[in-house]
DNA sequence: CACTTACGAAAGTAGATGCTTACACTTAAG
DNA sequence: CTTAAGTGTAAGCATCTACTTTCGTAAGTG
């Protein structure tokens, strides 16, 4: 979690991830995109994001193909997705607490998303 | 952007994210939860997590209350939610692009979220 | 086989990050 | 006014990060 937090801190990451996301590319083809940085530096940026398990790789030839994982990406909205749920459930364990022998007395809790 | 990744990156962080996402709570009760680490370096984070704008700063006599921003966590959501999203309006552009003086031809793309 | 293409890996560097200790500041309380 | 409580800030340090340049290596091409 913390590797793709980092991964997606740097901007041209993102960006490397959105080309790659419908489709996959050569690295060459990515590194192609950044003309301020050496390909040298894409490849490394690549390096982060498949640790970060973010892309996958397939090899043809010489050439690597890059894809975006879009089972991660799921996987990190599930986690910022929990923040709300685990308070969520936090307050159902305090309500079900201070009402230990509950016999159906209308908790009606209603308990929404606040944001 | 850049600097919610980046404070979202940091566990410690995360978990002062938690703790303060239902309720306010002020700066000496979030440090006393890190046995592990200084006050001081708490104090930090809270700063990393404020210039993120990741949560909110209430004052009251010496104690700095602090809380959540739902409002910028669930920005952080759409963003990845966009990944999807933009992806989704490329193939729209490029069926549009494909097909210039359609005459309700039946289009159907039926594009769904691919993952 | 020699040569090119397409890449990652290694080494080095300037700047960022997460910590500690020490200090300064603001507000309440005696 | 003096003292204590609650916190941020500054300085210093080890480690990580995002680069660059150079080198190594696997797979096609003549």
């Amino acid at each position: 979690m913390d590797t793709a937090f980092r991964a997606l801190a740097e901007p041209r990451r993102r960006e490397i991830l959105r080309m790659i996301w419908s489709g996959e590319m050569p690295a060459s083809h990515i590194a192609a995109r950044f003309e301020d940085i050496t390909r040298s530096a894409v490849s490394q940026h690549l390096g982060v994001l498949r640790e970060a398990e973010l892309i996958l790789e397939r090899r043809d030839g010489t050439r690597r193909l890059y894809r975006a994982n879009h089972a991660e990406m799921a996987r990190l909205r599930s986690f910022l997705d929990a923040y709300w749920d685990e308070s969520l459930q936090r307050l159902r364990d305090l309500a079900e607490a201070a009402e230990p022998t509950s016999q159906e007395s209308s908790p009606k809790t209603t308990i929404e998303r606040n944001h």
